[in-house]
Parts: C-alpha cells; structure tokens; sequence
DNA sequence: GTATGCTTACCTACTAGTAAGTATACTCCA
DNA sequence: TGGAGTATACTTACTAGTAGGTAAGCATAC
C-alpha cells in the first residue's frame, strides 16, 4: 500500500480508538488488528505512540480549522448558525455508541500525554473557546444572543458546560447533551 | 497493623492516586509501593480492581452525603452559601497540583470502569444534580438567584460546566475555574 | 539493484491476579 | 498461668497477558 494512505488509515483508526479508549487506552495491537497489519507496521509509520498521538491532535487542529473557516464564510453574519456549527462538534462523537468528544478525555488524561500533545490540545481548546468568543460578539451586537460580562469569559464557561456535557452524555444517556443545550438557548435567549 | 486501618489506607492512596492517574492508570503496584508493603497485601484486602474501584466510589458518595448533610442543616436557608458549598468540592481537587474532579476522569474512563463503579459514579453525579436543583430552587424562590428555565435543567447545565471546568483547569490553567465560576455568578445575577 | 513497506521474532517492563508459606497475636483449655 | 491451636495480615514467588519498542530479514516495485 501507498505511504500515506496506510498513514491516514493509522490515523483514522486511532481517531476512532480514541474517542473511545483514550489515548492511554489506544495500543498498537488494536491498531494493527484493525489495519490487518502486524504492530510493527505501525511504529515504521509512527515510530513511538506519542508521534501518533501528536500527528492525530495536529490533524484535529486542522479539521477544526476547515470547519470553522467553512462555516465562518458561509454564515458570517448569522451567528446563531454558528454557534450551531459549534455546537454540532461534540455531538458528532456522542452519537457515536460508545464514543465521545476527544477534548475531554485527553485533559482527563494530561498526566500520561507527551509534552507536545498536551500543547497542541491546548491549543484545540484555545481555538475552540476563541471563536466561540467571536460568535458571542456577533450575537450580542445583533441583539440574538444576551448574556452577562464579556464575551470571553462567557465563551469559557459555555466551552466548559459543553465539553463537560459531551463526558457526562457519553457515560450516562446520549440526550444529557441536547437538555444542556436547550438550557443554554434558553440562558443565551436565543429565539428559535 | 489492624485490618480496617490498612483498608482505609489503601482507599486513601486510590483516592489520591486517582484523582492523578484514574483508573485504568492506577495499579497495585502504585499503592503498594506508597503503602510500603508487597503488592499481594492490596489483594488481600481488595481481591480485584473493580472491588477497589467501587469502595472508592462508595466512599466518595457517603462523603459526599455528610458533606451535604451538614451544609444543609448549617445553611439551610442561604442558598448562595450552599452553593458556595458545592463549588468549593472540585475546587479542593483542581487546588492539589496535577489533581482532578474524579467525576469527570471517570466518566472519560466509562468504557474500563467495571459495572458497578458506572453504576455508582453515576448515582453520584446524580446526587450532586439533586442537590444542586434544590439549592436553585430556594434561591430563586428567595429571588437570590435568577435562571430561565426549571431549575432540574439548570442543574445539569451548571453540573456539566463544572465538571467541564474542572478538567479544563487540571489540564491548562487552575485560574479557569475560577473565571467560570465567576461568570456562572454573573450569570444567576447573584450579588456578591 | 536499490529503496519501500512490511513481517518475523524478539525484548523489557508492567499489568492484575494467585497459591503457598510465615510471623505475629489472640483464644481456649488443662 | 502456660502452652496448644488458630485466625490474621501479610510475604514470597509465581502466572499469563499486554504494553511499547526494535533489529533484521524479505518481497515487491521502481
């Protein structure tokens, strides 16, 4: 097989593994067995498990990046579809059996994460909580979205509610994560 | 030493160590080794993980019910200090270096959690909801604190962001928390 | 004829868990 | 009161399984 085809499948896999093992709980061996490839394949294409990690995070950060500017372009001046857009993330990995949005479990796990993962998901949250913080602007100016301090903070506490709520979805009932977001509608006063 | 003594020993270095590492990075090992004695003596007293695990988790709950309880009975009518009360629980965890709310790490952890450790990690966070569902309730009727919505649902909101923001703060930043907290006061309109 | 993408075969470290042995302390009975 | 017996709280020594990682070999394709 091509290069970077048997590296993007890798890739794949451990994204799907992760949201739902973790990164701790990800192996070579689930990965291999996947593939159908020996374990030794993947360390050729990722010599130890914290260059698979650090590549799977950097490729989030770019997905991420993708989808935002998508959205940014299509809907720039309609920030309640925006936050939708947002919103719409985590909900992608919790409809998934099993699964969850990867943000909360790596910070769950910062103790056993290379260096250069842990930045780079850093970096995901900071990324996320900033244009969660352009959206609320938008909102606030146009008079869709009301709420209290500066958009920031709000961003913050809303990124916090939303990453919390994709953990506790996952491990309890899926429907946790839409009850939380109609309170944040709600909170937000955002008319459907 | 007396049995009982060893057993709570045992269970005070898991608590420790899983607010660190959780519980798939928890091991015998670990414990043994902080306890000074050979790993076969933490079987003796816990025979497997999962018997470990959920007297942890039990533990956690009746602690968390004195808490509760005594909170209730001091404050009973001062919902803004009871609130106080149970912001000030994962603050104790994010406040000890490289710690965590243990609510959020196992819930990351749902699919190596043996059956009896999600049953009760859920009744735990269930517990914490209730309580916080009531202590919205008295301060709204109190007109102390303001919400739309029915306080059972702005109670899974705020749980959610809590718990999102104690994982936030072990794996970034301790002062996040702190700023949430400070929006989620803004945002119930409590007076300082 | 050589670089690529993989396999085979191995390594060390660690995991939870177990069976058998042992020192200590307590209990019962003469 | 003293000694036999026994329960307690461990240790020693081990198991099978899994982890990440590596060195050398080997087909295939260029």
């Amino acid at each position: 097989m091509n290069k970077q085809d048997t590296r993007q499948a890798i890739l794949d896999i451990t994204a799907e593994l992760i949201q739902e093992l973790g990164y701790k709980g990800l192996s070579y061996k689930h990965i291999s067995e996947r593939l159908g490839v020996k374990n030794a394949a993947i360390h050729y294409h990722f010599p130890t498990k914290a260059d698979l990690g650090s590549a799977y995070v950097e490729q989030m950060i770019v997905q991420f990046e993708q989808y935002r500017d998508h959205l940014n372009s299509k809907y720039s001046d309609q920030p309640v579809r925006l936050l939708n857009g947002l919103i719409a993330i985590p909900r992608s990995f919790i409809s998934k059996q099993g699964m969850s949005c990867p943000l909360g479990t790596l910070d769950a796990e910062r103790n056993f994460l290379p260096e250069s993962m842990l930045l780079a998901s850093r970096q995901l949250s900071r990324l996320l909580c900033e244009w969660l913080t352009e959206i609320l602007e938008k909102g606030q100016k146009q008079q869709l979205m009301h709420f209290s301090g500066v958009a920031n903070n709000k961003a913050l506490a809303i990124s916090s509610m939303l990453q919390g709520a994709s953990l506790m979805a996952s491990a309890n009932q899926a429907q946790i994560y839409e009850d939380v977001i109609a309170q944040l509608f709600l909170d937000l006063a955002i008319k459907p």
